[in-house]
DNA sequence: TAATTCTTTGAAAGCGCTTTCACGTTCGAG
DNA sequence: CTCGAACGTGAAAGCGCTTTCAAAGAATTA
């Protein structure tokens, strides 16, 4: 008879997906058991008979019952939510990072709450401030502005994952792309095709990234003796006009180069166009080869060399090394390698050079 | 000496900036007053002395206090969050419009929580049913494939904004971009260069959009006597490849045209592509225009004339839209109107055509 | 068979906030 | 100068869940 209610209870919800009214309680009622017992099969607490178990879960379904994840959080002191501070939620490199994000921790049960910080550490801090008063259980920064000691201080509080640095803190994990192999990679390749003169665009300064790919660019060039030339070398910000821009300063300079290394895709498109409408054509007149592998740069014209940069995996590994970090484990995500794409913007230097 | 307990009390948290201990009820003894009258000045729910106000507003700031949204979103019943319900987070199209939308709810004090629907019917109604057990206060979803009679069902319980479409029901408002208008302008920009041949690209068919376009280009078509050529028209799907893939058809198909409308941004990157490998160059062999006009249009070779789709307002608008319907008022938002971008990808069609 | 330890389960106390309800107080009106 | 209205305020009852705590029953041991 106990069922006949949770049946004609049930019909209700079945039909009108409606979340408001059925709570644990009600479940307990229908199920003849206390509420704690619900509570515990739900979360997988304690031991609970198999006799009482199914009738808890029968009257789950019956009655179609969602927790309240709000009820959870106060009376648990967890939120089921990560807090991921990224840089422009409309980058194209971040958006497929958060796609990874998003895509890991799903299936634990757990969502992402995206903020942007605008390039700049103070908005970061602000983001930071907004994530924990929302009591997040955890916070992913993706290649941030804060400084090192503003990371660590955070992750006394609440765990804290972050990309684009080699950091050693508890409670902290740091998942670090070889941005410097990268660079190498790219460098080597180019001269590889029997280039010698090879511009290269940096990224923001402020970020290690960009100068761990500036590093490979000059390792890559010592290791086979072609001298460093500080005028092939030209300050970027990682978007494209500053690419644009760039390659406007080098032509305006004089010098001569037969490729370009851009640190990023985005300066490399601006690089693109710029060439393009100083009529050189990418790659008869100028090689150029690019840095992440945005989903874009196989559409570009033509289609980029670049070094993939994993975002997608980056963000899975992220997210999982977070939820490693909150059941309290060492978190043992590796980053894949460094990987050089080649399409078609680059090419071999001909005997014949201009 | 009432304020000097709070001085003491205050130094702590002040320090610690931590978010942990500091209740309404804490505030409430060290401004000497009922937590009542706390949450009250909070809110404003009601009005209270001058006297009180001041001694309460100290004590938060002396404490540090931020509110627990977990426990206001119990009591209360409110969550301050908005479930956004996006197509793909990466996509460069959205990821604008998500950066309007976290701008706009901001200020308002609520949080957008994105979830993505990987194009598909099914998926984004797993999206929703995830964003009520979250129990959002409200529903922005952008250009989905749920039917019509699933938002209104959706609707009945909370309520929606949705872009892409021109639905009328209770609770729920609609935000839709002249894509018909938009379709008109970019072939009567073709036709106004002197080109009679144009092919067109279509988006996905599923899409009231994609055919919405469609139909500004047959109008325009017709507007000035040039017959409809079905042979003319391809199918893309939104997306590069399916652009890429039109323009092999067409090429295959052994058509004439001097010009090339496609019905988004990303499929003119596809269709350039697969141009250039074909040897044809834009916009000296074939003019080509896009829709959406993405930021990477700027830079593609040659930069793409598309038509101005307002992603980031759209993305203001719709969250505008939802405080609006939140706060009982009728939302009063207007789309702004598509507009022409003219850039480099079309040109005048010679009088000695091939 | 009695003494003792485990197990399973329910009662109840919160988590931090909102919100009725009712209790003084102070006013303006009669 | 009295009475009801209007106002400011506090007490207390939840919101829906988790989690001790303790009790009752089952299983184990001597």
């Amino acid at each position: 008879m106990k069922n006949k209610m949770v049946a004609s209870t049930g019909a209700k919800a079945a039909t009108g997906r409606s979340y408001a009214p059925v709570t644990l309680d009600m479940v307990a009622a229908a199920a003849g058991v206390s509420p704690s017992t619900v509570s515990r099969i739900l979360n997988g607490t304690a031991v609970v008979s198999a006799l009482k178990k199914k009738a808890v879960d029968d009257a789950i379904a019956d009655l179609g019952f969602v927790p309240n994840p709000m009820a959870r959080g106060l009376a648990g002191g967890r939120t089921l939510s990560i807090g991921v501070v990224t840089q422009a939620i409309d980058s194209p490199f971040y958006g497929v990072a958060l796609s990874g994000i998003e895509d890991a921790l799903d299936p634990a049960g757990y969502s992402p709450l995206f903020v942007s910080g605008q390039w700049n550490a103070a908005a970061e801090a602000r983001c930071i401030e907004v994530l924990r008063s929302r009591r997040v259980d955890g916070i992913i920064v993706l290649t941030g502005r804060l400084s090192d000691q503003a990371l660590k201080n955070c992750a006394k509080a609440l765990p804290v994952v972050v990309t684009g640095r080699a950091l050693k803190a508890p409670g902290l994990f740091s998942l670090n792309f070889d941005n410097y192999t990268g660079g190498l990679l790219a460098t080597q390749h180019l001269i590889a095709l029997g280039h010698r003169r090879i511009a290269f665009i940096t990224g923001d300064p402020a970020h290690p990234d960009a100068n761990d790919r500036l590093r490979g660019y000059r390792t890559a060039l010592d290791d086979v003796g072609i001298p460093f030339d500080a005028a092939l070398v030209v300050p970027g910000e990682y978007h494209e006009v500053s690419g644009q821009q760039a390659v406007d300063r080098l032509l305006a300079s004089q010098q001569q180069f037969t490729a370009i290394f851009a640190a990023n895709d985005q300066m490399a498109f601006g690089a693109a166009l710029a060439l393009h409408r100083h009529s050189m054509r990418v790659p008869e007149d100028v090689s150029l080869v690019g840095f992440d592998d945005l989903p874009s740069a196989l559409y570009a014209i033509p289609p980029l060399s670049t070094i993939h940069h994993p975002a997608y995996e980056l963000g899975q590994l992220a997210a999982q090394a977070m939820l490693q970090l909150i059941a309290g484990d060492k978190p043992s995500a590796e980053v894949p390698v460094p990987r050089l794409v080649t399409r078609q913007s680059s090419r071999r230097l001909d005997s014949v050079a201009p």
